[in-house]
RNA sequence: GGAGAGGUGGCCGAGUGGUUGAAGGCGCACGCUUGGAAAGCGUGUAAAGGAGCAAUCCUUUCAUGGGUUCGAAUCCCAUUCUCUCCGCCA
Protein backbone atom coordinates (compact mmCIF):
# COMPACT_ATOMS: atom_id res chain seq x y z
CA UNK A 1 0.00 0.00 0.00
CA UNK A 2 1.15 3.68 -0.93
CA UNK A 3 1.17 6.59 1.22
CA UNK A 4 -0.66 9.04 0.31
CA UNK A 5 1.03 11.47 1.89
CA UNK A 6 3.98 10.68 -0.29
CA UNK A 7 1.43 10.51 -3.04
CA UNK A 8 0.73 14.04 -3.03
CA UNK A 9 4.14 15.14 -2.73
CA UNK A 10 5.13 14.39 -6.44
CA UNK A 11 1.95 12.81 -8.11
CA UNK A 12 3.21 12.93 -11.37
CA UNK A 13 6.66 10.94 -10.23
CA UNK A 14 4.48 8.48 -8.50
CA UNK A 15 2.19 8.09 -11.64
CA UNK A 16 5.30 7.60 -13.88
CA UNK A 17 6.97 5.24 -11.82
CA UNK A 18 4.05 2.78 -12.08
CA UNK A 19 4.14 2.86 -16.05
CA UNK A 20 6.28 0.19 -15.98
CA UNK A 21 3.88 -1.76 -14.36
CA UNK A 22 1.30 -1.05 -17.27
CA UNK A 23 -1.61 -0.73 -15.38
CA UNK A 24 -5.35 0.88 -15.77
CA UNK A 25 -5.10 3.09 -12.89
CA UNK A 26 -7.64 6.83 -12.83
CA UNK A 27 -4.86 8.74 -11.28
CA UNK A 28 -7.12 11.84 -11.97
CA UNK A 29 -9.60 10.62 -9.75
CA UNK A 30 -7.29 9.34 -6.86
CA UNK A 31 -6.32 13.38 -6.90
CA UNK A 32 -9.30 14.04 -6.92
CA UNK A 33 -10.68 12.13 -4.35
CA UNK A 34 -7.39 12.95 -1.87
CA UNK A 35 -7.77 16.56 -2.50
CA UNK A 36 -11.64 16.16 -1.08
CA UNK A 37 -10.72 14.27 1.77
CA UNK A 38 -8.21 16.69 2.91
CA UNK A 39 -10.89 19.67 2.42
CA UNK A 40 -13.60 17.87 4.12
CA UNK A 41 -11.17 16.82 6.98
CA UNK A 42 -10.39 20.27 7.66
CA UNK A 43 -14.14 21.26 7.81
CA UNK A 44 -14.45 18.48 10.13
CA UNK A 45 -11.88 19.70 12.39
CA UNK A 46 -13.17 23.50 12.48
CA UNK A 47 -16.47 21.82 13.87
CA UNK A 48 -14.78 19.92 16.02
CA UNK A 49 -12.40 22.35 17.41
CA UNK A 50 -15.48 24.98 17.84
CA UNK A 51 -17.87 22.05 19.76
CA UNK A 52 -14.92 21.41 22.13
CA UNK A 53 -14.20 25.10 23.13
CA UNK A 54 -18.09 24.67 23.85
CA UNK A 55 -18.07 22.51 26.06
CA UNK A 56 -14.63 23.70 27.62
CA UNK A 57 -16.36 27.18 28.57
CA UNK A 58 -19.05 25.49 30.03
CA UNK A 59 -21.09 28.20 28.75
CA UNK A 60 -24.65 27.57 29.32
CA UNK A 61 -25.98 30.04 26.31
CA UNK A 62 -23.84 28.29 23.74
CA UNK A 63 -24.92 24.97 24.50
CA UNK A 64 -27.53 25.01 21.58
CA UNK A 65 -25.14 25.94 19.32
CA UNK A 66 -23.15 22.61 20.26
CA UNK A 67 -26.15 20.60 19.42
CA UNK A 68 -26.25 22.36 16.05
CA UNK A 69 -23.00 21.55 15.61
CA UNK A 70 -23.43 17.61 16.10
CA UNK A 71 -25.56 17.35 13.71
CA UNK A 72 -23.62 19.28 11.12
CA UNK A 73 -20.19 17.28 11.85
CA UNK A 74 -21.97 13.85 11.22
CA UNK A 75 -22.98 14.49 7.74
CA UNK A 76 -19.20 15.76 7.41
CA UNK A 77 -17.86 13.37 8.76
CA UNK A 78 -20.01 10.43 7.16
CA UNK A 79 -19.12 12.29 3.61
CA UNK A 80 -15.15 11.99 4.42
CA UNK A 81 -15.80 8.62 5.47
CA UNK A 82 -17.18 7.56 2.15
CA UNK A 83 -14.43 9.42 0.28
CA UNK A 84 -11.88 8.13 2.61
CA UNK A 85 -13.16 4.22 1.82
CA UNK A 86 -13.00 5.15 -1.84
CA UNK A 87 -9.54 6.52 -1.83
CA UNK A 88 -8.03 3.51 0.04
CA UNK A 89 -9.65 1.23 -2.39
CA UNK A 90 -7.85 2.15 -5.46
CA UNK A 91 -4.61 3.12 -3.32
CA UNK A 92 -5.17 -1.21 -1.82
CA UNK A 93 -5.14 -1.90 -5.69
CA UNK A 94 -2.23 -0.81 -6.54
CA UNK A 95 1.17 -2.51 -6.67
CA UNK A 96 4.69 -1.67 -5.49
CA UNK A 97 6.29 0.84 -7.48
CA UNK A 98 9.72 -0.90 -9.33
CA UNK A 99 13.14 -0.36 -7.66
CA UNK A 100 15.48 1.48 -10.53
CA UNK A 101 17.43 -1.59 -10.85
CA UNK A 102 14.36 -4.07 -12.15
CA UNK A 103 14.50 -3.85 -16.18
CA UNK A 104 11.39 -2.36 -17.87
CA UNK A 105 9.42 -5.57 -19.39
CA UNK A 106 6.04 -7.05 -20.71
CA UNK A 107 6.27 -10.68 -19.18
CA UNK A 108 8.46 -13.17 -18.30
CA UNK A 109 10.29 -13.34 -21.81
CA UNK A 110 11.86 -10.03 -20.92
CA UNK A 111 13.61 -11.03 -17.91
CA UNK A 112 17.12 -10.97 -17.33
CA UNK A 113 19.65 -13.60 -16.42
CA UNK A 114 22.05 -12.26 -13.96
CA UNK A 115 23.95 -15.42 -13.54
CA UNK A 116 24.33 -19.42 -14.17
CA UNK A 117 26.28 -21.42 -11.94
CA UNK A 118 26.29 -25.57 -11.52
CA UNK A 119 27.30 -27.90 -13.90
CA UNK A 120 24.33 -29.28 -16.34
CA UNK A 121 24.44 -32.86 -16.44
CA UNK A 122 24.91 -35.21 -19.53
CA UNK A 123 23.13 -38.55 -19.71
CA UNK A 124 24.42 -41.36 -21.96
CA UNK A 125 20.34 -41.96 -21.91
CA UNK A 126 17.27 -40.00 -22.37
CA UNK A 127 16.79 -38.58 -19.03
CA UNK A 128 13.38 -39.43 -17.50
CA UNK A 129 10.90 -36.88 -16.28
CA UNK A 130 10.52 -36.91 -12.37
CA UNK A 131 6.86 -38.42 -12.68
CA UNK A 132 7.97 -40.93 -14.89
CA UNK A 133 10.77 -41.77 -12.54
CA UNK A 134 8.60 -41.34 -9.30
CA UNK A 135 5.85 -43.28 -10.55
CA UNK A 136 8.62 -45.62 -11.72
CA UNK A 137 9.68 -46.33 -8.43
CA UNK A 138 5.96 -46.72 -7.17
CA UNK A 139 6.85 -43.93 -4.97
CA UNK A 140 4.84 -40.88 -6.35
CA UNK A 141 1.07 -42.06 -7.33
CA UNK A 142 -1.07 -39.28 -8.70
CA UNK A 143 -3.62 -41.71 -9.80
CA UNK A 144 -4.48 -42.21 -5.97
CA UNK A 145 -4.71 -38.58 -4.86
CA UNK A 146 -6.95 -37.77 -7.86
CA UNK A 147 -9.47 -40.91 -6.07
CA UNK A 148 -8.91 -39.46 -2.69
CA UNK A 149 -8.84 -35.76 -3.59
CA UNK A 150 -8.73 -34.40 -7.20
CA UNK A 151 -6.48 -33.06 -9.84
CA UNK A 152 -3.09 -31.38 -8.74
CA UNK A 153 -2.66 -33.49 -5.47
CA UNK A 154 -0.05 -36.27 -5.01
CA UNK A 155 0.87 -38.88 -2.87
CA UNK A 156 4.70 -39.03 -1.94
CA UNK A 157 5.59 -42.14 -0.41
CA UNK A 158 8.08 -44.52 1.26
CA UNK A 159 11.61 -42.91 0.70
CA UNK A 160 10.59 -40.07 -1.90
CA UNK A 161 8.86 -39.13 1.21
CA UNK A 162 11.79 -39.50 3.38
CA UNK A 163 13.59 -37.53 1.29
CA UNK A 164 11.31 -34.83 1.16
CA UNK A 165 11.38 -34.43 4.79
CA UNK A 166 15.18 -34.93 4.73
CA UNK A 167 15.14 -31.61 2.26
CA UNK A 168 13.02 -30.06 4.60
CA UNK A 169 15.23 -30.44 7.16
CA UNK A 170 18.44 -29.92 5.44
CA UNK A 171 17.20 -26.57 4.59
CA UNK A 172 15.91 -25.25 7.88
CA UNK A 173 19.02 -26.59 9.50
CA UNK A 174 21.03 -24.58 7.49
CA UNK A 175 19.12 -21.66 7.85
CA UNK A 176 19.06 -21.57 11.38
CA UNK A 177 22.29 -22.67 12.07
CA UNK A 178 24.73 -20.89 9.33
CA UNK A 179 22.06 -18.00 8.29
CA UNK A 180 20.78 -16.87 11.76
CA UNK A 181 16.96 -17.29 10.77
CA UNK A 182 14.76 -17.91 13.58
CA UNK A 183 12.97 -21.68 13.03
CA UNK A 184 8.72 -20.73 13.63
CA UNK A 185 6.29 -23.84 13.39
CA UNK A 186 2.97 -21.11 12.59
CA UNK A 187 -0.86 -21.54 11.92
CA UNK A 188 -1.46 -22.83 8.39
CA UNK A 189 -4.76 -20.47 8.39
CA UNK A 190 -4.39 -16.94 8.14
CA UNK A 191 -7.13 -14.13 8.45
CA UNK A 192 -8.48 -11.56 5.67
CA UNK A 193 -7.09 -9.03 7.36
CA UNK A 194 -3.32 -10.89 7.74
CA UNK A 195 -3.48 -11.74 3.67
CA UNK A 196 -4.23 -8.15 2.92
CA UNK A 197 -1.30 -6.94 5.00
CA UNK A 198 1.14 -9.09 2.45
CA UNK A 199 -1.22 -8.19 -0.31
CA UNK A 200 -2.94 -11.59 -1.22
CA UNK A 201 -6.47 -9.36 -1.00
CA UNK A 202 -8.11 -7.73 -1.69
CA UNK A 203 -7.03 -8.81 -5.54
CA UNK A 204 -5.71 -12.02 -5.92
CA UNK A 205 -8.78 -13.22 -3.41
CA UNK A 206 -9.71 -16.23 -6.54
CA UNK A 207 -6.12 -17.76 -6.05
CA UNK A 208 -7.09 -18.40 -2.35
CA UNK A 209 -8.70 -21.56 -0.56
CA UNK A 210 -11.10 -20.10 1.79
CA UNK A 211 -12.08 -22.22 4.77
CA UNK A 212 -15.37 -22.30 6.48
CA UNK A 213 -15.06 -21.26 10.04
CA UNK A 214 -18.22 -21.31 12.21
CA UNK A 215 -18.71 -18.02 14.24
CA UNK A 216 -15.66 -15.87 13.38
CA UNK A 217 -16.23 -12.44 12.58
CA UNK A 218 -13.94 -12.51 9.80
CA UNK A 219 -12.61 -14.81 6.83
CA UNK A 220 -10.48 -17.24 6.94
CA UNK A 221 -7.71 -18.96 4.40
CA UNK A 222 -5.25 -21.71 3.96
CA UNK A 223 -1.85 -19.79 3.71
CA UNK A 224 -0.66 -20.19 -0.08
CA UNK A 225 2.19 -19.40 1.10
CA UNK A 226 4.13 -19.25 5.28
CA UNK A 227 5.51 -15.20 4.07
CA UNK A 228 1.42 -14.50 4.05
CA UNK A 229 1.72 -15.90 8.55
CA UNK A 230 5.56 -14.99 9.19
CA UNK A 231 5.32 -11.64 7.60
CA UNK A 232 2.35 -10.51 9.65
CA UNK A 233 3.88 -11.75 12.92
CA UNK A 234 5.14 -7.99 13.44
CA UNK A 235 1.51 -6.79 11.94
CA UNK A 236 0.33 -3.06 14.19
CA UNK A 237 3.46 -2.96 16.17
CA UNK A 238 6.10 -0.68 16.63
CA UNK A 239 9.10 -2.81 16.97
CA UNK A 240 12.45 -1.97 18.28
CA UNK A 241 14.76 -1.15 16.31
CA UNK A 242 17.62 -3.00 17.83
CA UNK A 243 15.38 -6.31 16.86
CA UNK A 244 16.25 -5.76 13.77
CA UNK A 245 16.57 -7.62 11.57
CA UNK A 246 13.98 -10.00 12.40
CA UNK A 247 14.53 -13.12 10.13
CA UNK A 248 12.29 -15.56 10.24
CA UNK A 249 11.82 -19.21 8.45
CA UNK A 250 9.20 -21.91 8.51
CA UNK A 251 8.75 -25.39 6.86
CA UNK A 252 4.90 -25.23 5.93
CA UNK A 253 2.41 -26.84 3.61
CA UNK A 254 1.80 -24.26 0.79
CA UNK A 255 -2.08 -23.81 -0.67
CA UNK A 256 -3.01 -22.44 -3.86
CA UNK A 257 -6.26 -22.66 -6.15
CA UNK A 258 -3.78 -22.06 -9.34
CA UNK A 259 -6.56 -20.49 -11.11
CA UNK A 260 -5.73 -19.34 -14.39
CA UNK A 261 -3.42 -21.65 -15.10
CA UNK A 262 -5.59 -24.26 -16.65
CA UNK A 263 -3.49 -26.61 -18.78
CA UNK A 264 -0.21 -25.86 -17.67
CA UNK A 265 1.91 -28.11 -16.36
CA UNK A 266 -0.68 -30.91 -15.65
CA UNK A 267 1.87 -33.15 -15.49
CA UNK A 268 3.42 -34.36 -12.49
CA UNK A 269 4.00 -32.43 -9.65
CA UNK A 270 5.41 -29.05 -10.54
CA UNK A 271 2.54 -26.94 -10.19
CA UNK A 272 0.04 -28.45 -7.17
CA UNK A 273 -2.62 -27.43 -5.03
CA UNK A 274 -0.68 -28.06 -2.32
CA UNK A 275 3.27 -28.35 -1.56
CA UNK A 276 5.60 -27.77 1.13
CA UNK A 277 8.19 -24.98 0.86
CA UNK A 278 10.34 -23.25 3.17
CA UNK A 279 10.16 -19.64 3.39
CA UNK A 280 12.74 -16.88 4.61
CA UNK A 281 11.03 -13.15 5.81
CA UNK A 282 12.69 -10.28 6.70
CA UNK A 283 11.90 -7.87 8.71
CA UNK A 284 14.36 -4.83 7.94
CA UNK A 285 15.02 -0.91 8.58
CA UNK A 286 13.69 0.48 5.39
CA UNK A 287 17.36 1.30 4.17
CA UNK A 288 18.55 -2.13 4.20
CA UNK A 289 16.31 -3.88 1.89
CA UNK A 290 18.69 -3.60 -1.07
CA UNK A 291 21.17 -5.46 0.84
CA UNK A 292 19.03 -7.78 2.87
CA UNK A 293 17.50 -8.99 -1.14
CA UNK A 294 21.56 -10.01 -1.55
CA UNK A 295 21.42 -11.75 1.69
CA UNK A 296 18.55 -13.39 1.24
CA UNK A 297 19.11 -14.37 -2.17
CA UNK A 298 22.64 -16.48 -1.38
CA UNK A 299 21.00 -17.96 1.14
CA UNK A 300 18.64 -19.52 -1.31
CA UNK A 301 21.55 -20.03 -3.88
CA UNK A 302 23.70 -21.94 -1.40
CA UNK A 303 21.31 -24.60 -0.76
CA UNK A 304 21.55 -24.70 -4.61
CA UNK A 305 25.25 -25.23 -3.84
CA UNK A 306 25.00 -27.73 -1.69
CA UNK A 307 22.77 -30.36 -3.15
CA UNK A 308 24.90 -29.74 -6.01
CA UNK A 309 22.61 -28.73 -8.46
CA UNK A 310 22.82 -26.25 -11.55
CA UNK A 311 20.77 -23.34 -11.52
CA UNK A 312 21.15 -19.89 -12.55
CA UNK A 313 19.58 -16.48 -11.41
CA UNK A 314 17.71 -14.18 -13.08
CA UNK A 315 15.93 -10.63 -12.18
CA UNK A 316 12.34 -10.12 -13.11
CA UNK A 317 11.10 -7.52 -15.47
CA UNK A 318 8.52 -5.05 -14.36
CA UNK A 319 5.89 -6.90 -15.87
CA UNK A 320 6.78 -9.95 -14.21
CA UNK A 321 7.03 -8.57 -11.21
CA UNK A 322 4.62 -9.79 -7.86
CA UNK A 323 1.83 -7.16 -6.94
CA UNK A 324 4.05 -6.45 -3.55
CA UNK A 325 7.26 -6.43 -4.34
CA UNK A 326 9.66 -3.75 -5.75
CA UNK A 327 12.36 -6.14 -6.86
CA UNK A 328 12.44 -10.07 -7.51
CA UNK A 329 15.19 -12.23 -8.13
CA UNK A 330 14.27 -15.99 -9.19
CA UNK A 331 16.28 -18.92 -8.78
CA UNK A 332 15.63 -21.50 -11.36
CA UNK A 333 16.92 -25.01 -11.05
CA UNK A 334 18.05 -27.01 -13.77
CA UNK A 335 15.51 -29.77 -15.55
CA UNK A 336 17.12 -32.22 -17.68
CA UNK A 337 13.49 -33.60 -18.79
CA UNK A 338 12.80 -30.15 -20.26
CA UNK A 339 15.48 -28.78 -20.99
CA UNK A 340 15.53 -26.05 -19.58
CA UNK A 341 15.64 -24.05 -15.87
CA UNK A 342 12.17 -23.81 -13.45
CA UNK A 343 11.56 -21.23 -10.67
CA UNK A 344 12.45 -23.15 -7.68
CA UNK A 345 12.90 -19.63 -5.53
CA UNK A 346 11.66 -16.65 -5.88
CA UNK A 347 13.33 -13.61 -3.56
CA UNK A 348 11.81 -10.42 -3.52
CA UNK A 349 12.37 -7.19 -0.97
CA UNK A 350 8.88 -5.47 -0.76
CA UNK A 351 10.41 -1.89 0.42
CA UNK A 352 7.66 -0.71 2.86
CA UNK A 353 4.69 -1.85 0.88
CA UNK A 354 3.43 -4.75 2.82
CA UNK A 355 4.54 -2.57 6.03
CA UNK A 356 2.00 0.06 5.28
CA UNK A 357 -0.51 -2.46 4.24
CA UNK A 358 0.33 -3.93 7.88
CA UNK A 359 1.05 -0.53 9.75
CA UNK A 360 4.35 -1.70 11.52
CA UNK A 361 6.70 0.78 12.30
CA UNK A 362 9.97 1.19 14.21
CA UNK A 363 11.56 4.28 14.88
CA UNK A 364 15.29 5.21 13.60
CA UNK A 365 18.04 6.96 15.32
CA UNK A 366 16.03 10.44 15.59
CA UNK A 367 12.97 9.17 16.58
CA UNK A 368 11.07 9.18 13.26
CA UNK A 369 8.42 6.51 13.23
CA UNK A 370 9.24 4.76 9.54
CA UNK A 371 7.85 1.80 8.34
CA UNK A 372 9.45 -0.91 8.11
CA UNK A 373 10.77 -3.09 5.32
CA UNK A 374 10.02 -6.45 4.19
CA UNK A 375 11.38 -9.55 2.32
CA UNK A 376 10.39 -12.78 1.33
CA UNK A 377 12.03 -15.88 -0.54
CA UNK A 378 11.85 -19.23 -0.74
CA UNK A 379 14.51 -20.99 0.56
CA UNK A 380 13.34 -23.68 -1.24
CA UNK A 381 9.99 -24.69 -3.06
CA UNK A 382 10.24 -28.13 -1.49
CA UNK A 383 8.38 -29.73 -3.46
CA UNK A 384 10.57 -28.51 -6.73
CA UNK A 385 13.66 -29.35 -5.00
CA UNK A 386 12.25 -33.10 -5.26
CA UNK A 387 11.64 -32.83 -8.74
CA UNK A 388 15.09 -31.23 -9.59
CA UNK A 389 17.00 -33.96 -7.46
CA UNK A 390 14.99 -36.73 -9.15
CA UNK A 391 15.91 -35.55 -12.24
CA UNK A 392 19.39 -34.43 -11.88
CA UNK A 393 20.65 -37.56 -9.86
CA UNK A 394 18.49 -40.25 -11.57
CA UNK A 395 20.90 -43.23 -13.43
CA UNK A 396 20.09 -45.42 -16.24
CA UNK A 397 18.34 -47.78 -14.28
CA UNK A 398 15.80 -45.12 -13.16
CA UNK A 399 17.62 -45.35 -9.43
CA UNK A 400 18.33 -41.84 -7.58
CA UNK A 401 21.43 -41.30 -6.08
CA UNK A 402 21.15 -39.25 -2.87
CA UNK A 403 23.08 -36.33 -2.81
CA UNK A 404 25.65 -36.34 -0.74
CA UNK A 405 23.97 -33.61 2.05
CA UNK A 406 21.59 -35.40 2.25
CA UNK A 407 22.42 -38.35 3.58
CA UNK A 408 22.53 -37.69 7.31
CA UNK A 409 18.90 -36.95 7.48
CA UNK A 410 18.39 -40.40 5.16
CA UNK A 411 19.96 -43.37 7.49
CA UNK A 412 22.94 -42.65 5.36
CA UNK A 413 20.84 -43.81 2.59
CA UNK A 414 23.01 -43.75 -1.06
CA UNK A 415 20.49 -44.40 -3.36
CA UNK A 416 16.92 -44.68 -4.33
CA UNK A 417 15.66 -47.46 -5.60
CA UNK A 418 12.44 -50.23 -6.79
CA UNK A 419 12.66 -52.80 -4.35
C1' G B 1 -22.30 -25.73 24.50
C1' G B 2 -23.10 -23.46 30.09
C1' A B 3 -21.11 -19.74 33.79
C1' G B 4 -17.96 -15.78 35.00
C1' A B 5 -13.95 -12.01 34.32
C1' G B 6 -11.73 -8.68 31.24
C1' G B 7 -9.87 -5.69 26.64
C1' U B 8 -6.46 1.51 28.66
C1' G B 9 0.32 3.97 25.77
C1' G B 10 6.27 -0.31 23.33
C1' C B 11 4.84 -3.50 27.89
C1' C B 12 2.50 -3.87 32.97
C1' G B 13 -1.15 -1.13 35.40
C1' A B 14 -4.34 3.14 37.90
C1' G B 15 -8.42 5.72 36.69
C1' U B 16 -16.31 5.32 37.19
C1' G B 17 -19.13 12.22 33.78
C1' G B 18 -15.55 18.21 32.90
C1' U B 19 -7.70 20.71 30.69
C1' U B 20 -7.06 12.79 31.71
C1' G B 21 -3.34 12.06 26.19
C1' A B 22 -4.43 9.61 30.49
C1' A B 23 -1.16 8.54 37.66
C1' G B 24 2.57 4.84 38.93
C1' G B 25 5.97 1.19 37.30
C1' C B 26 8.91 -1.38 33.52
C1' G B 27 11.42 -0.61 29.13
C1' C B 28 14.00 2.85 26.06
C1' A B 29 17.14 7.53 25.16
C1' C B 30 20.31 11.20 27.13
C1' G B 31 22.98 13.22 31.34
C1' C B 32 25.32 12.85 36.32
C1' U B 33 28.10 9.32 39.11
C1' U B 34 32.40 5.35 38.10
C1' G B 35 38.98 3.34 36.31
C1' G B 36 35.00 0.65 33.56
C1' A B 37 30.36 -1.52 34.33
C1' A B 38 26.15 -2.40 37.48
C1' A B 39 23.33 0.06 40.96
C1' G B 40 21.72 4.90 42.17
C1' C B 41 20.08 9.87 40.85
C1' G B 42 18.10 13.50 37.17
C1' U B 43 15.67 14.63 32.50
C1' G B 44 12.96 13.02 28.45
C1' U B 45 9.77 9.35 26.02
C1' A B 46 2.19 7.61 22.34
C1' A B 47 0.28 7.15 17.60
C1' A B 48 -2.55 8.58 13.33
C1' G B 49 -4.31 12.51 10.43
C1' G B 50 -4.52 17.72 8.83
C1' A B 51 -2.42 22.99 8.19
C1' G B 52 2.53 25.41 7.60
C1' C B 53 8.91 26.72 4.14
C1' A B 54 9.68 26.11 9.24
C1' A B 55 9.28 26.86 14.43
C1' U B 56 4.79 25.25 15.58
C1' C B 57 -0.45 24.71 15.78
C1' C B 58 -5.04 21.88 15.34
C1' U B 59 -8.10 17.29 15.33
C1' U B 60 -8.77 12.29 16.57
C1' U B 61 -7.68 7.85 19.39
C1' C B 62 -8.65 4.16 26.32
C1' A B 63 -11.36 -3.39 21.67
C1' U B 64 -15.25 -2.03 17.57
C1' G B 65 -19.99 0.21 16.33
C1' G B 66 -24.13 2.87 18.07
C1' G B 67 -26.83 5.65 22.15
C1' U B 68 -27.42 9.23 26.48
C1' U B 69 -25.10 14.24 27.49
C1' C B 70 -23.36 20.94 26.32
C1' G B 71 -19.30 17.32 27.57
C1' A B 72 -17.75 10.00 27.88
C1' A B 73 -11.84 5.94 29.04
C1' U B 74 -15.78 6.66 32.75
C1' C B 75 -23.15 5.69 32.02
C1' C B 76 -26.50 2.47 28.42
C1' C B 77 -27.01 -1.07 24.16
C1' A B 78 -24.96 -4.26 20.39
C1' U B 79 -20.84 -6.74 18.33
C1' U B 80 -16.12 -8.85 18.76
C1' C B 81 -11.77 -10.84 20.91
C1' U B 82 -9.02 -12.84 25.12
C1' C B 83 -8.78 -15.37 29.79
C1' U B 84 -10.77 -18.69 33.89
C1' C B 85 -14.14 -22.64 35.47
C1' C B 86 -17.62 -26.65 33.97
C1' G B 87 -19.14 -29.92 29.90
C1' C B 88 -17.63 -32.33 25.31
C1' C B 89 -13.63 -33.97 22.15
C1' A B 90 -8.47 -35.04 21.28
Amino acid sequence: MHNIKEIRKDFSFFEKSLEKRSLNIDFKNLQKLDEQNRDLIQQKETLEKEKKDISKSKDESLFKRSKEISSDLEKVSDNQKKIKVELENILSNIPNIPHPDVPNGKDENDNIEISKSGKIPHFDFNPKSHYELGEKLKMLDFDLATKTTGSRFVFVKNQLALLERALSNFMLDTHVNQNHYQEISPPLIASDNTMFGTGQLPKFENDQFEIKFDGASDRKFLIPTAEVILTNMVKDKIVDRKDLPIRLVASTPCFRKEAGSYGKDTKGMIRQHQFYKVEMVSIVEKEKCSEELERMTSCATDILDKLELPYRKIILCSGDMGFSAEKTYDIEVWLPSENKYREISSCSSCSTFQGQRMKTRYKNENKETHYVGTLNGSGLAVGRTLIAVLENYQQKDGSIIVPKVLRSYMNNLESISFN
